[in-house]
RNA sequence: GGGCGUUUAGCUCAGCUGGGAGAGCACCUGCCUUACAAGCAGGGGGUCGCAGGUUCAAUCCCUGCAACGCCCACCA
């Protein structure tokens, strides 16, 4: 199935096949054994209604290449993955699809609707789950989960009944977040703040004559809103007790307009006197301030609202009218009775609902609440103490931040779609039974007829759990002894409040421990200016669109490539073309190596003999495993972005810049068939060892190019991770051959600046400082030959003979022969440029070495570095004037 | 209202505990050199947001300011 790579480089012609193939060996499906170290990840859980979108593409890879790197180092690793049913998300896209039938869920009725559900989900709730398989993920499939399957069913009624014996929930009548177009409550984090430029109206509410009961005509007070319509519901005036100016109606009653209602004015020190008139209305039924005064001062609660915001029977004559067209009825009427006494422009925010962007509601209802403080006292200590780490550390702050100020949580929803609250009625005395099995009948009464508790739990109710739910809890599986808990969670910020630190609150909780030791929060996806994507803007970039036309190792090294913790990602069409042509590198540089071990034999029974490195094979294997130090060294601290790039310069920059380039020399050019032999099994061997590297980052070519060079093993994604041998890094070596780099560069410099021919040859010599370095430049002649373009490489110092210009490289003096090529005017040019900048810098040393402070005081190293700086630059300041006047010499 | 982050080359971003600023892309020059033109070789370009301070020395530490972005918040 793998053949020689001939053809040129595209993905599409290989990835799905690969995939094909890891999942025909079941390379993903982790078995339970005890002699090895598990390593376990849980994938945050789509929605069913999701699509792969540019965020999941870089969780899902992110996540993916921690497992094959886990995985690779020997670790028995699973990521186990799922789908989440999303209540509200969810009930949302079928209700849609069922208005476009022309019906709704109520003429289906609640059993038909959640039937209807589960029916879309057959249909298209695994559309995701294909999604990421494209994207290369290595998911323990056998163990996908959903949470609201069977088993996960049964973890989040014993989560219910567990929290309220232990009076963690509890029900009851408060004000909560009512999104009139879902039809339920919702948490305070699902509400999302926008600001808004709005009005405040100032009204007049005229005081109660004592003398004849009815409304004066001359004593009043002002009340600001921004909502006049709740003034239907108003059942006070409240002025703060310190506030002199109302003293004097102390215990009067206050004329409600429209409403013809006589309400008290009550004295409470939430009235700001700042503020406006420094009276103001209270409605304890729709603002969660008033509904304290409320309770506070025991006023009724007039709810003016129906389930979907429009007004009810409580609104006289007001009925039926949605809250907005209220709003500017109301305000007719006050203007006409002469009520409406003034209208300012006022910014303020407003909650909207996070699924649907309808404006909140605060409503009063009847719902179930989780008590936090218990939950989050432990949770807070966990990350405090390090066991739960959160990377990168300012996530930290906010994560203290939104705990310490944790409020309930509201978990009730008045949806069909989700986990039905384990709570039954008895119909005969109204018993309440909480149980995680369908009673049999009421426990107090001995009645038969009962009725389960309508509502279902907030979403995030169940997936909380996932960490240990998705290994069998509540049952003491195997999974969950052996894989629990999880070592890391990849995940995005916007979710650490609604999902992160209550599944570190539930696990403390349940499990009495962290359900995960790391969370690494991936950074926000931006279009190339750094500006959201959105559909809206048409900047939205879509993963599936590159995968389909450039394939999946690309999205993924792109996105792997970006990936600063800390900091977000900035992705653009020339970003994506840069890794493709990385890709195309690879297998280029693969398919040189490929042909030429071909056509040269079997190198597998070849040993890697030290006696037999040269300098560029011990150079090689320094960057090589300075390249495997530093990617494991990056990902230990998820820098995706430092591990891509040091990956993509090793392969470029040393592997096909230098190491092929030299090898080519040996292979076409040298006699000597060991050197050849030699040089053959070192581009194999860094490679093999390379691939493997990669592997995580980009899979799919990897193994493609794997399985077409000489290997053992059936798959590189279960091959070990290349181990780093600390001995192969060579300084000396490095530093070496950086001397001969530095001549080679040297020489095409001055090649290029003197537009000389490339396909001629110059003539050159060089004169070391070091005997070692000249040792060394004899016997890399042949390269200098081959990687300069030159011939006749002499070592003599070639100073004053005609024809040849000097220049350095270190402490190399390099003469080039240019005698029948050189454009004297050009030289003169290159080498006034070279004097004037090396006079600056020599006048900044001077400078600095001139101050008496910088020599009593700064370490004697910087001052010896600064004077060996200038010395050099006077050595070759010297080489240039001497080169000028040569050359200026040539013109007379 | 509170908190956080960002500001470095035309663009997107690196710069570890202070000691002569880097990459990729873009741009310019020259090359179809038998792995690769999706390439090779070379090059130009930055008062490191502004103003102070500490220091022999500041992109880096401190203070203030500005611009942009994000999060939290029951300010009628």
């Amino acid at each position: 199935m793998f053949d020689e790579i001939k053809d040129k480089f595209n993905p599409l012609a290989f990835e799905q096949e690969i995939y094909r193939y890891w999942l025909e060996n079941k390379y993903f499906s982790a078995k339970i054994d005890k002699s090895k170290v598990p390593f376990s990840m849980v994938i945050p859980p789509p929605n069913i209604t999701g699509y792969l979108h540019i965020g999941h593409a870089l969780n899902n890879t992110l996540q993916d290449v921690i497992a094959r790197y886990k995985r690779m180092k020997g670790f028995n690793a699973t990521w186990i993955p799922g789908t989440d049913h999303a209540g509200i998300a969810t009930q949302n896209v079928v209700e849609k699809a069922l208005e476009d039938e022309n019906t709704n869920r109520f003429q289906l009725g609640r059993e038909k609707f959640i039937e209807e559900v589960w029916r879309w989900k057959e249909k298209y709730g695994s559309r995701i789950i294909n999604q990421l398989k494209s994207l290369g993920c290595s998911c323990d499939w056998d163990r996908e989960r959903f949470t609201f399957d069977k088993q996960y069913s049964k973890a989040v009624a014993r989560e219910f009944v567990v929290l309220y014996r232990n009076g963690l929930i509890y029900r009851g009548n408060y004000m909560v977040n009512w999104c009139p177009r879902c039809r339920t409550a919702i948490s305070d984090i699902e509400v999302e703040h926008i600001g808004k430029k709005g009005n405040l109206w100032d009204i007049k509410y005229p005081l109660i004559d004592p003398e004849t009961g009815r409304p004066s005509g001359s004593e009043y007070i002002v009340v600001s809103t921004t909502r006049p319509e709740t003034m239907l519901g108003d059942t006070a005036v409240a002025v703060n007790p310190e506030d002199s100016r109302y003293k004097k109606y102390k215990d009067r009653a206050v004329y409600l307009p429209l409403m013809e209602r006589k309400i008290p004015l009550i004295e409470d020190t939430f009235a700001d006197m700042g503020f406006g008139s420094g009276a103001v209305k209270v409605t304890p039924a729709h603002d969660p301030n008033d509904f304290e005064i409320g309770k506070r001062h025991k006023l009724e609660e007039i709810n003016i609202f129906n389930e979907d915001a429009t007004l009810n029977s409580n609104a006289g004559k007001y009925e039926g009218l949605d809250r907005n067209t209220a709003r500017q009825k109301i305000l007719q009427d006050l203007d006409k009775q002469g009520y409406l006494v003034g209208k300012n422009i006022h910014n303020s925010s407003i909650g909207i609902c996070s699924r649907c962007s309808t404006v909140i509601e605060p409503r009063i209802s009847m719902q179930w609440f989780v008590s936090m403080k218990e939950l989050a006292g432990p949770a807070i200590r966990a990350v405090k103490e390090g066991r739960v780490k959160i990377i990168p550390k300012k996530w930290e702050k906010i994560y203290f931040n939104w705990m310490e100020n944790i409020r309930d949580w509201c978990i009730s929803r008045q949806l069909w779609w989700g986990h039905q609250i384990p709570v039954w009625y008895c119909r005969d005395c109204n018993e309440m039974i909480v149980s995680e099995e369908n009673p049999a009948g009421c426990p107090k009464c001995r009645g038969s007829s009962m009725e389960r508790d309508q509502d279902v739990l907030d979403t995030w109710f169940s997936s909380c759990l996932w960490p240990f739910a998705a290994f069998g809890w509540p049952e003491e599986t195997e999974d969950l002894k052996y894989f629990f808990p999880t070592d890391t969670l990849i995940t995005a910020h916007d979710i650490i409040f609604f999902w992160v630190a209550r599944m570190i609150m539930m696990s403390l909780y349940f499990r009495k421990d962290v359900p995960f030791r790391e969370v690494f929060i991936n950074p926000l996806v931006n279009d190339v200016f750094g500006q959201k994507m959105s559909k809206s803007k048409g900047n939205a970039v879509d993963p599936v669109d590159i995968i389909n036309q450039k394939g999946a190792d690309v999205l993924r090294f792109t996105l792997t490539s970006l990936t600063t913790p800390g900091r977000n990602l900035n992705l653009g069409d020339e970003k994506i073309e840069g890794v493709r042509n990385f890709a195309n590198k690879l297998w280029n540089a693969s398919k040189f190596v490929i042909s030429n071990l071909n056509k040269n034999g079997n190198i597998d029974d070849i040993d890697m003999d030290p006696l037999n490195l040269d300098l560029w094979d011990r150079w090689i294997l320094s960057r090589l495993n300075r390249t495997i130090r530093g990617v494991e060294k990056y990902l230990g601290r998820y820098n995706f972005s430092f591990a891509s790039r040091l990956l993509a310069s090793f392969l470029w920059n040393d592997y096909c810049d230098w190491y092929i380039e030299s090898a080519k020399v040996k292979i076409y050019f040298l006699k000597n068939s060991s050197d050849k032999k030699n040089a053959l099994f070192i581009l194999w061997y860094v490679l093999e060892k390379y691939l493997k590297l990669l592997h995580p980052f980009m899979p799919f070519i990897t193994e493609r190019i794997w399985q077409s060079i000489p290997h053992n093993g059936k798959s590189i994604m279960v091959e070990s991770f290349p181990e780093f041998e600390p001995a192969r890094i060579d300084k000396d070596i490095e530093d070496e051959i950086k001397i001969l780099f530095d001549v080679i560069s040297e020489v095409r410099k001055i090649r290029s600046e003197l537009k000389i021919n490339p396909a001629s040859r110059v003539k050159i010599s060089l004169l070391a400082g070091e005997d070692k370095s000249k040792v060394m430049l004899e016997e890399n002649r042949e390269y200098i030959y081959s990687l300069a373009k030159t011939h006749e490489l002499e070592f003599k110092d070639c100073t004053g003979i005609k024809g040849y210009i000097k220049t350095t490289a270190g402490d190399i003096d390099i003469f080039i022969n240019i005698a029948d090529v050189i454009d004297v005017e050009l030289e003169i040019k290159r080498i006034k440029d070279q004097i004037r900048k090396v006079n600056l810098d020599i006048e900044k040393s001077k400078k600095k070495i001139a101050n008496p402070d910088f020599i009593s005081k700064a370490p004697q190293e910087i001052i010896r570095k600064e004077e060996n700086k200038l010395d050099r630059a006077d050595k070759i300041l010297k080489v240039l004037k001497d080169q000028l006047t040569r050359v200026e010499g040539i013109n007379k």
